[in-house]
DNA sequence: CGTTCATATAGACGGTCTTCGATCTAATCG
DNA sequence: CGATTAGATCGAAGACCGTCTATATGAACG
């Protein structure tokens, strides 16, 4: 890609550190949209709190956790606690299943691997 | 460090869903300090522009890149630019070399391989 | 040595985020 | 129905973030 067949008759010493904007293919970044549709799940996860509730939900031994299962161990109040389970839901990270007075969370069956290996094993 | 790389996704419905503040084990999030450090990674990747940045450089032929080459296709002024550099280096997502009057950079080799997939092949 | 150029840093401004208390909705039960 | 309880929503306070202009640093070069 750099330096192949055109080589110049004198000898460089560094190989390519030249110019920078003169570069042959001026770099193109990726489309906006594409650039903010990703950041914003990197967003939801961008939050000590929401990734401990992910932890705590991942951990759970039925798979899933109430909004009251989750305030005290945070020491949080319940409007913060549902602020951050929305967020979550809307991203597509946690899923919402409404049984009587109780809503449960739940990791999304679709969630991206990655992420989720990014968050069990961090580094 | 909890949970393994096999997850079961498909949580098992309604075993006990009575109570939930009663559950027999409560749950207990992760320390917050290691919370913290897990949602810095990830706050350093939650901005559109830097997402941009990383793919170009990612993209670039001789995979670095300098202030300059960025500043134009990303429509933004210089110090703008290196503010995001800054951000990107000091998670340990990118190295900064500085050579002459320029400064490169680079993926940092020891960067999360997750995370460069989620940045590449987004879902 | 002074100029120029690439980059880093400082400070400011507008917007967003996290958190709270207060209130609303909805479901259970006497 | 009225009371209670779990959760969602609203509105506000304070902190944080992305961007800019202005300026400082530092290297190349005449």
């Amino acid at each position: 890609m750099v330096n192949d067949g055109s080589v110049p008759l004198i000898a460089q010493v560094a190989p390519t550190e030249d110019t920078c904007t003169t570069t042959p293919a001026a770099l193109t970044p990726p489309p906006r949209e594409e650039a903010e549709r990703i950041a914003r799940v990197f967003k939801a996860v961008a939050d000590p709190t929401r990734i401990q509730i992910l932890a705590m939900i991942e951990s759970s031994p039925s798979g899933e956790a109430c909004v009251c299962d989750l305030t005290d161990p945070l020491g949080l109040t319940q409007p913060t606690v549902s602020h951050h389970l929305k967020i979550l839901v809307d991203v597509g990270l946690l899923t919402r299943a409404k049984r009587g007075t109780w809503s449960w969370y739940a990791p999304a069956p679709d969630r991206p691997a990655a992420l989720h290996a990014l968050l069990t094993q961090p580094h």
